[in-house]
DNA sequence: AATGAATGAGGCTTCATTCAT
DNA sequence: TATGAATGAAGCCTCATTCAT
């Protein structure tokens, strides 16, 4: 069972520092972050980076699994919250609110990682179960499925971000609200498009 | 009188090959576009890139105007039609379907150049409006603004983005109806944030 | 007699107003003199420049031979001076004095071309004429040549290059005065070295 | 105890490498040189150049200081010679004789480079010491000063490189001799420019 | 396992020169 | 003849990745 020796404490150590590190440096730089900027941050050498992720590619599809992952570990809490409705909306709000949406452009680069592409399956699911107790509950429309949720959970952020001048930290929210109001029963128009499908039968790409 | 612009004949010809080459490589390829791809797809030499567009920004900003600026023709399209809600519907439809969307992230990244923000600044002049006589129509919500739609504009193509697998052509239609209803008066809840101010008094910057 | 026609008349007024900003740009940017800085001072384009000069190297030239044809004519103009002496100072005086010494530099990169070297020979010769009178006369020690003035002639303005902080228009005349000090035959002592050969007898170049 | 500078070794030696290449082709090919042509020659990839020196900028100031520095020890050595006239002379004659002198020019283009700056202000105080004591020693004419010759240090090799035809390595002594003997007191005509200040009080530039 | 030097492909930009108008 | 657009070879520099220590 104990596969690692013991000296891999160390190695654990620097690979999380450099995980932090990365999405600290993505997070403030975006596109300008790059492996000589993690690293300083990380307090290691270039070359540390690569050992712990052969590519790039691969430090991204990490930060993107961890980031995943704990938003599935967030929705998992609001599974049985007593209004689901309001369980749907909490896991929206904390998701967005710790900032764990990393940019998703990050997943379509990364979409052939096998990782993130299983870890993003679960999140899928997990938001789907979510949505289709609040639904059942009668509080979401009808016509609309978990994978709807998923496609526009992040998009409070991503309109806040087209704001000009200083940033309004918690606007988000005014757009979430917005969002959510769409998703509600009352008032709701027929939607013009079915619903996609996941897919959740992907080929492993190259 | 016009005997000035004989030689230009072949030059604007190239500027909108090049503006095209590059607004397609950009939507293909995004940050991997480099002026050398760009110019082999509009079949001219690298330096021809560079006569036209003295800078790789300034390329950019001349596409982000372009597509404003084409933006904001629609929106005035709409701007006497009988039906004011479903004018506005229009527009985002229009504007989204001719993907004149170019993804917006641009901007900030050249949100210094002034072109690029004047020409802005007025596509959400013309958003303001559109908003205006719809909400005076009583069919939107009283408490959102045309900003509110400005950064809502082109949350349905992000939303389609990060759907796996094959494209869906006109998913977006989906999250444009859903938004839509989220703007309308029905079921409308208290929002949590205040409108934004879109800020028209920017400071030039460095 | 008459080889060229009347509308050279332009044409020839082109090529002054083409050197007259060459060697402006040069004396002001030095490297960063370029064909198209060149063209906008002349205030003709950038492909009239090309017309006259076929090269850069051939405008360099065309200015190097101006201005030692120009030096030339100074030289001459002190032949007949009652005081030889007197007259070789006045003309390194002169010839540095209207800045006429263009960076020599040029010369070397440019001395393969035949039209700048014979005119180069020529202001030799005449500053050969120059020491001759003045040492007839015993005024200069008789241990040197036309030859070491023509090499020395440069001296007095680079060696004030060298001095930091803002220019001393007039310094190198304290410099001409010095060198000049050791060409007198007071005080001489032996030269380590032979005097050097002018060589007439040049190939002329690829 | 010295542990840390272990992998260094290699490093230190592509520095000299390049160091050594950058000198020489700056010395056979002057503005020809390139970052490619250097790291060709110092058998070491592109990249590395800009390892070692951020900017080309850099590798100039670093070249420079280094002839400085040398000249500076070269200076020093002279300054306890038996006869201070003929140590100043030495100094001239190592200094050319080990071609160590860089055409100054370089110094100009990088002059607010401040490593540049003081080992330059350096080699001029040492050779303000060797004029003093040969001035002391009555060798030299009074009315000058040791920026005088530092500024003239380099004119030897300048009159030389002006001679057409083959090279003659040691015709530079000869234009040595010359200055050399105008800076003698016998036979000293008053100057007609007041000695140049040095300028210690430099302001740093921006 | 960690380090940091080396690599080399590739990006942006400049500029002398050519060429169609 | 003049124009100015087009060309393409370099130039400088960055950065992910590899490798010797």
């Amino acid at each position: 069972m104990t596969t690692a020796p013991a000296p891999r404490a160390d190695a654990a150590r620097n690979r999380e520092l450099l995980l932090a590190a990365a999405e600290a440096e993505f997070a403030e730089r975006g596109d300008e972050a790059s492996a000589a900027s993690i690293a300083r941050r990380a307090g290691v050498a270039k070359g540390t980076v690569f050992r712990h992720f052969a590519t790039m590619d691969e430090l991204i599809a990490a930060i993107v699994a961890k980031r995943l992952a704990h938003l599935t570990a967030l929705a998992r809490e609001q599974l049985d919250s007593d209004d689901p409705a309001a369980g749907l909306y909490r896991f929206l709000i904390v998701a967005a609110d710790q900032r764990t949406q990393l940019d998703l452009r990050f997943l379509m680069s990364v979409s052939n990682d096998c990782t993130a592409a299983c870890v993003r399956d679960e999140l899928h699911g997990e938001v789907v179960r979510l949505v289709d107790r609040a639904q059942a509950s009668g509080a979401l429309r009808a016509d609309i499925t978990g994978t709807d949720v998923f496609l526009l959970m992040c998009s409070p952020l991503h309109a806040v971000e087209n704001l000009p001048g200083p940033p309004r930290p918690n606007l988000w929210r005014r757009y979430l609200d917005l969002i959510f109001d769409g998703l509600r029963p009352q008032g709701a128009h027929p939607l013009s498009e079915p619903a996609p499908d996941w897919g959740t039968d992907r080929t492993p790409g190259s």
